[in-house]
DNA sequence: TCTTGACTTGGAGTGCACTCCGGGTTGTTG
DNA sequence: CAACAACCCGGAGTGCACTCCAAGTCAAGA
């Protein structure tokens, strides 16, 4: 409780921490026009405000989400409109919603999948095995035929 | 029911088509042994049999869960070994299976924040604005002070 | 038989999102 | 004030996962 208070503005390195993001990638960042205008000291080096925090916050949120560099873009540049920006800002969440919607459902699939390998190999390994399968019969020399895939 | 009992093998366009993977990438994965050994008809062209179907599924799975592709060459060496490479592929699926729990924790956190903020959008579309935010300040000249944000 | 389109190869090219580099400046600490 | 780390910049480089290319071969229909 001691170097709080006065603690306005961060150094990249400081932002780098604290928002978990290399301070060359705010940098990027910075040079695509995601985060803009970054406040400057008197010797010409970035001293980023809790607000930057917060919208590179947003900003990773996007990026986890697979949303393409362009795409972040293009909200920034809504969100520097202001108001005017909201219509198609909302646009572009609902879009990308349905997106992560999709990947998530794809990874719940793959993930059904990988427990259902893992159960089998689980199993396998203490017994007898071979009613287990790749989707590929396990013998060494592939190629065989034969298949007992259930979902795969 | 008059085309598919003497299919026996695919072409690469027919494999491509029904595994939803380009045949080009098809080759690739050939190429970086993630494929083994594609069978050959009299002209020297690809024939996929239906394990490999089956196998393609696997790695579409790995992949579409940010496996690297250098982890799942690993994963068709240890199934190309047979049995003694259970152990390992049980590590290896345990493994990415932590991987992918992350994945959709992070998908969910950010979902929450993109729906958070398309509600925010939606009430803020009809009625008056501003109470809304991006971890920014709404005003159109960006760089102003003072922080409202929730969670972000 | 001719044509057309799918196939073969090795290797080069692409797009994305960073990530690093070199050479110079700033700011803090002993 | 010396030393050293953190900073600045434009631009080049990296790694990944494809994706395309050229030049030639194969296969099936008119």
């Amino acid at each position: 409780m001691s170097n709080e208070q006065t603690t306005e503005w961060l150094s990249p390195m400081q932002m780098a921490d604290r928002c978990g993001v290399p301070a060359e990638t705010l940098r990027y960042y910075e040079r695509e026009g995601l985060l803009d205008q970054v406040h400057r000291n008197d010797g010409n080096q970035r001293r980023y405000s809790a607000d930057d925090v917060a919208w590179v916050g947003v900003l990773r949120c996007l990026r986890v989400t697979a949303m393409p560099i362009r795409e972040m873009k293009r909200f920034a540049e809504l969100v520097r409109v202001g108001e005017a920006g909201v219509p198609e800002r909302l646009e572009l969440l609902r879009s990308h919603r349905q997106q992560v919607l999709e990947q998530r459902a794809a990874l719940d699939d793959a993930l059904a999948m990988i427990d259902h390998k893992i159960d089998i190999y689980s199993t396998a390994v203490a017994p007898v095995t071979d009613a287990d399968t790749d989707g590929v019969t396990t013998t060494p020399t592939l190629g065989g035929r034969g298949i007992r895939t259930s979902s795969a």
